[in-house]
Formats: C-alpha cells, sequence, structure tokens
RNA sequence: GGAGGAGUGGCAGAGCUGGUUUAAUGCACUAGUCUUGAAAACUAGCGUGCGGCAACGUACCGGGGGUUCGAAUCCCUCCUCCUCCGCCA
C-alpha cells in the first residue's frame, strides 16, 4: 500500500496514477476519505496520549500512597482517575475504528504507475517496448498445435488431469515430463549464475504473506482457500519468496538481496473459459522459475533492466521469438509501478502468449510487510522490491513444440540438450 | 493424537507473590579516548510504531480479550516452540 506521508505529499500523483490505470472517478474521493480520516486519527491519538499520561501519573502516585499508608488521599486519587476514565469515554474504541477503516481504505488504492506507463483500460493499450526484429516464423499449413502434439507425441494428458483432479491440471508425462524437468533446472541453473539465491518455500502461506505482497485482499478470487486452515495456495512463488523478508529491518551492506525459486503455480482463473484458453495457454497448475529482488531505491530501475536482460537471455537462448510490452496503467497489477510483459509468438497458433511478466513495485510491497534498511545516515527507509517470471513453463512448452516440429518430430532446443539427454521428440 | 514445559529488545537472560522496570545485566553493534596499527581497557550511544520543529509524550514483553487506580507480572482464549509417549514417509 501507499505510504500515508506520500498521500499526503503527492496527492496530485495519486490521483494522476488512478487515472492513468482508468480507475473509476469515485476512487477520488477514497483519497479525500483516507486524509481526512488520519486527521481524526491524529487528533484521537493526541487527546489519549494526555490522558493516558495524566493516568500513568496519577496511578503512580497513588502507589506511592499505598506504601506509605496514606489510604484516604489514595482513594481519593482514584477518582480522579475515575474522572479521566469518564473523559475518554469511548475514545479508545473510535481510535481502532479509525486506524481499521484507514487500513481498509489504503488497502483500496493501487500503486502509482511510474511516469512513463501509459494511460490505457486494457492490454490493448499496452505499449511495445521492444519488437521482433525478425521475420515471423512459417510452420505450413500442417503445422499442428501443441494440444496436438502432446497428443501425438504422448507429452502431455489434459484428460487425465481432468479425470484425476479437474479441468486446468494438465498432466505431463514421459519426454514431455523430462522436458518440464530440464526447462526448470536449466532456469534455475541461470539463475544461480546471475547470482540469486535458490529457494524451495513451501506452496501454502497464510493470510499476512498474501496481504504482504497484494495478493490479498483478494478482490478476483484467483487465489485457491483451504477455508479448514486458513491457508491459501501459492498463486506465484513471489508470495512466499518475498515475504521472508517481512518486518525485517535489513542490513545495508546485505542489499540488494536476490532470491530465486521454482514452484508450482496454482490459480483459479475464475471465469476465464472460453476462446484461446486450450492446451497449455491457460491452465490452474503450472510450474515456474521466479525471481526475486530486494533493492535500495535508487538502485531499483537499473535492477529492472537487468532482470529484463536476464528474460532476454533466456528466450534468445530457447530460439523463440518474443517480444517486450510495456504495460499501460489498466492492465499493470495492483501492486505494481512498472511491469514489461515478455510474450512469445506461436507459430502453429499464429499468436503473441504471454511468458513472463517482469515489475518493479517500489515500496508498495515493503510498506505493507514492513521491509526496511538502515541507510548510511542510519534513517530507516522501505526496500524496493521487484520480481519476475524467469519463466513460467506451460506456455513455453507449448511454443516450443509449436514452433520446432518437423516432419521428422520435435527438435529440443540446444540448451536443453544436456538437460534432457535426448535432443529430438519423435 | 496424549501428557508436561516455555514464549521478554540483534542474541543470551533477569523480572513473573501486580506499583522507582521510563524492561536489569551480559554479549554483539556504533562512535570516541588510548595505540605506529590492532586487540584490550575506558567513555558514550544503542528496539519499533504513532504524535510533536523539538523537549517530550504514548503504545508495544507471541496474538487477541479481560480484571485493576495501575499488568511483562493475575484470569480467559488462540498461535508457536521444546520435552516425553504414540503414530508415520
Amino acid at each position: 500500500m501507499l505510504e500515508l506521508s506520500f498521500i499526503q505529499e503527492n496527492k496530485e500523483k495519486v490521483l494522476k496514477g488512478l487515472e492513468t490505470r482508468c480507475y473509476p472517478a469515485e476512487t477520488s474521493q477514497i483519497i479525500d476519505q483516507i486524509l481526512e480520516l488520519n486527521e481524526q486519527r491524529k487528533s484521537l491519538q493526541s487527546f489519549l496520549d494526555v490522558k493516558r499520561g495524566e493516568i500513568n501519573t496519577l496511578s503512580g502516585q497513588i502507589g506511592g500512597l499505598f506504601k506509605s499508608g496514606k489510604q484516604e488521599e489514595a482513594n481519593a486519587l482514584k477518582e480522579e482517575v475515575g474522572k479521566v476514565k469518564e473523559e475518554i469515554g469511548g475514545k479508545e474504541g473510535q481510535l481502532t475504528d479509525t486506524e481499521n477503516q484507514l487500513t481498509q481504505l489504503l488497502y483500496k488504492i493501487p500503486n502509482v504507475p511510474n511516469e512513463v506507463v501509459v494511460k490505457g483500460k486494457s492490454d490493448e493499450d499496452n505499449e511495445i517496448h521492444i519488437p521482433y526484429d525478425g521475420p515471423l516464423p512459417e510452420l505450413g499449413d500442417d503445422a499442428k498445435p501443441h494440444w496436438e502434439l502432446a497428443k501425438q507425441y504422448n507429452l502431455f494428458d489434459l484428460e487425465l488431469g481432468v479425470k484425476i483432479t479437474g479441468a486446468g491440471f494438465p498432466l505431463y508425462r514421459g519426454k514431455g515430463a523430462k522436458l518440464e524437468r530440464a526447462l526448470i533446472n536449466y532456469f534455475l541453473d541461470e539463475a544461480d549464475k546471475r547470482g540469486y539465491e535458490e529457494i524451495v518455500p513451501p506452496l501454502l502461506v497464510n493470510e499476512a504473506s498474501g496481504i504482504g505482497t497484494g495478493s490479498l485482499p483478494d478482490k478476483e478470487g484467483q487465489m485457491y482457500y483451504m477455508e479448514k486452515d486458513d491457508l491459501y495456495l501459492i498463486p506465484t512463488a513471489e508470495v512466499p519468496l518475498t515475504n521472508i523478508y517481512r518486518g525485517d529491518i535489513i542490513n545495508e551492506a546485505d542489499l540488494p538481496i536476490k532470491l530465486t525459486g521454482y514452484t508450482p503455480c496454482f490459480r483459479r482463473e475464475a471465469g476465464s473459459y472460453g476462446a484461446h484458453v486450450r492446451g497449455l495457454n491457460r491452465v490452474h497448475q503450472f510450474n515456474k522459475v521466479e525471481i526475486v529482488r530486494f533493492e535500495k531505491p535508487e538502485n531499483s530501475y537499473a535492477a529492472l533492466e537487468e532482470m529484463l536482460q536476464h528474460v532476454t537471455d533466456l528466450l534468445t537462448a530457447l530460439g523463440l521469438p518474443f517480444r517486450v510490452l510495456r504495460l499501460c496503467g489498466g492492465d499493470l497489477t495492483f501492486a505494481s509501478a512498472l511491469t514489461y510483459d515478455f510474450e512469445v509468438y506461436s507459430a502453429a497458433q499464429k499468436r503473441w502468449l504471454e511468458v513472463s511478466s517482469v515489475s518493479n513495485f517500489e515500496t508498495f510491497q515493503s510498506n505493507r510487510m514492513k521491509t526496511r534498511y538502515k541507510d548510511s545516515d542510519k534513517k530507516k527507509q522501505l526496500v524496493h522490491t521487484l520480481n519476475g517470471s524467469a519463466l513460467a513453463l506451460a506456455r513455453i512448452v507449448a511454443c516450443i513444440i509449436e514452433n520446432n516440429q518437423t516432419s521428422a518430430g520435435i527438435k529440443i532446443p540446444e540448451v536443453l540438450q544436456a538437460y534432457t539427454k535426448f535432443e529430438m521428440i519423435d
């Protein structure tokens, strides 16, 4: 969430941010409510501070009087305390109510987009940041989409997933399973080379962790929830990895912190059935290698560039045609200030598929998590958090098998052959 | 799952028969003195949030609630950890 002090001092920027995101005009009223509630909060607290101070002083005196046996004087002071308590009345409850309301309203305000982000409603307004500079691959008319290739070569089985679980839970088998494992290992190794510490996190998280990254409150109903245990299945490794440092004050010398982790990701994708979701294009469970960074504010955009380069290198090595989009305001996630999406071209489906999303959240997540560091002046500052997929597997697999299909079989990209131990799927 | 014990500031660890505890003390850390330099010693500082220009005030001793003039200390409840037993990959 945004810092109160930031909203106070930069109200115009916050309003402009809402406009960039094409939020309904009414949302701006929330800003005024927040500022007003904050004033109420301050005056309530100042009042209570004074009154509590009076009670503390009186109580101390009562203790002294009891020790020296002056019962009557002590009792007189007790009455004094009673009067102060009457003055306090219901103000303590008011203060907690005000604070809770304030928090709830702050949860409704999304991050302020970086100034380069253009106003826009949906993915149609996204800007092309780096276009694909080659000719789009042509496969010929007999090219098959990945769900047909999967059947032909027995790579994954959606019907079996339906039998075991339900729609959107693919089961990989044979060379399809090995390709999956090869990609995970390749991506983890590449992250390792770039200095990311590998983590194997829990796949279920508590409410506090969900709030920390901005995944909760979950208005979209994206997360699977275990009511009996009050836990959520992770929609991405971002949630457990980022929350490692929730509530911590990090040593300046330890920054930047770079983490990576492979996890399955679970997404309900409520109400998303229909065209363009066949095969692996959109599933409830998929594998992903995530990279997460904690950075000093002045370094975070350089870090974002590094992450872009990282993903670029992966896609280049895999030989997949890709482009990079800069998301418009309306397509940005709630917590993000700037997001780049990588899209890979599926030659068989003749369309672009999103395979990676790289974002800078600035202090939006760290303010929720209270993740700070002490700078050289010993002042505590919120860190900037960033994350990106490097990479999400399901669609990468779809593109690899579609784009590399030949009459003799599917060619495995060279960089993966050391991992798969085979060169062709045939 | 059963029985018992415990959760205090970065760490260790007092306080826990309610009132100079505004949480002792030690270690670690930071700055200074001393030193050719370092170590040692000495001096000072050293948790977090909120309000305030500041002095300072206030809240926080696992979370929440209660009793009381006053709660780290008493009561209720939840969570977590440890020990023993049982079960199990």
